[in-house]
DNA sequence: ATTTAATGTGTCAGGTTGACACAATAAGAA
DNA sequence: TTCTTATTGTGTCAACCTGACACATTAAAT
């Protein structure tokens, strides 16, 4: 929810009114592009500081219903997946603190015509319990967009990281084993590749995940006697030799094995 | 916390007031007895209706912490395999909530000398987030302890559950799903097994767990393999046959196993 | 000595894995 | 048309695991 003008800001306070205090949720949107895996990080306003996009749930909200919003409110997409991975509660999670800090979001709070700025102040000062959710996306689909705390929100490669405020990272860390061992249980190659592909950008995926090479045959192998590829038209590469064939997943199919796992055990 | 005296009363009350609102924790603690797998119940006071062991987080504590202690006080056991699966956040999640159910957490209230009734009453009616716990024991060692809201506190099969409070069955249900799926990385056998056993008992527990038989030949090969076990003096059954051999875990070299995974892909 | 259950081991068919090899294919260049 | 090159489909092989079954050995109590 960026605010642009007095109505945003209203609405802002509004929320904040209408939500559950001291729970949040972080969400670990995870992309891949140029054979890397991506996270999307906002920075916060006047600090080279980044952290995971987050929100508050609404009292008549779900759980579940309050990370959809707020991943859709960033990435301005909605049904994607997206899964609950684990809930973090140190005692010292609050994302000011410091008397620096405090002056610096008091400061900032009083540049917006918010009614009740001091209790906005308690309200963003608390201590937090938050749940992190992870999503799948095809990074092209995504036009990311800041909220209240951040200037910027921008796609990151896992490989360089920026400094990431409070205990995000080891969040990130989390999200990141998790994906790896459900790996077989998620939908990887439908939810990060674009819809056609060929097979090496499918087998690359995997290689980058498992972070370790695959041998081309036996995947290509294994790929297909899943029977959950459907192969299309080559497209010319411009290229002195022949051109990879591209695929898309069979959908329904492709849900089937899922439930009982695809990827083997390589 | 069971309320024996005024003292406790406060105590309680004290708690309630240092304590975060609208977040619990709900522990699954499971045992396993007569080759069945058993769950920690409380019953609620004035009602044939049953509810996972739970409770409130400090203020000052660490949601780990706080599932750790409420462990501890429904079972007397400290340092217990206790591992967070899951928070359910459904936005109808009040333990309290029809008119007749109201009126009787109310009148229950009247009957112990809280300072702030109605404070007590507000807090316990609104809604809760709940991370869920489970937990593994040796069921021998568990002395049951019934806290405030509840009047038992006994073992029952997960084959024959009586009805449980709002969603608890679903919290139970889920935390036996992921038991089954991280089966190879839990230890199973370490935590829910008296300190010796034979090894039909450990065969029996996975079959339990595994919901399926398994060939004994097999299983004794590869348990005797992972080089986890050390063989003690038989215990004579008295009956006109050879006794079991007794065996308990090498500690050190099952935590390493573990770590890879303990239990291959039977 | 006999009975009985526990225990250790062998085998075999079927399947998967990882590594490597090789021939067929097709797009563009010469 | 022929050549170059990367893609693609397949084959093989040794190593290993799995499930199922078999069988001989061991030892406690009678």
């Amino acid at each position: 929810m960026a605010l642009r003008s007095e109505d945003h800001v209203h609405q802002f306070e509004a929320h904040l009114n209408d939500v559950i205090p001291g729970h949040s949720i972080d969400c670990v949107i995870l992309g891949y592009h140029d054979n890397e895996l991506k996270v999307l990080l906002l920075r916060r306003k006047g600090q080279d500081l980044w952290s995971l996009p987050g929100g508050f749930i609404r009292k008549s909200e779900d759980l579940d219903t309050a990370a959809t919003r707020i991943l859709e409110e960033r990435t301005g997409l909605g049904s994607i997946f997206l899964q609950q991975f684990y809930t973090f509660g140190g005692q010292d999670r609050r994302s000011v603190s410091s008397k620096s800090e405090i002056a610096m979001l008091n400061n900032m709070l009083k540049q917006y015509p918010f009614k009740e700025p001091d209790k906005v102040s308690a309200f963003l000062r608390d201590r937090f319990i938050t749940t992190g959710y992870f999503a799948l996306v095809q990074l092209n689909k995504v036009s990311p967009q800041p909220d209240f705390m951040s200037s910027q929100c921008e796609w990151k490669s896992l490989k360089a990281l920026p400094e990431l405020i409070l205990d995000h990272s080891h969040i990130l860390q989390k999200a990141i084993a998790h994906v790896q061992t459900q790996l077989n249980y998620l939908p990887i190659g439908l939810s990060l590749l674009s819809k056609k592909f060929t097979m090496q950008d499918l087998q690359n995926l995997y290689e980058v995940l498992l972070n370790r090479s695959l041998d081309r045959g036996n995947f290509q192998r294994k790929m297909l006697a899943l029977n959950i590829l459907k192969r299309h038209e080559k497209q010319l590469t411009g290229k002195a030799h022949k051109a990879p064939y591209l695929y898309s997943f069979d959908v329904p199919r492709y849900n089937e094995k899922l439930k009982k796992g695809i990827g083997f055990s390589f």
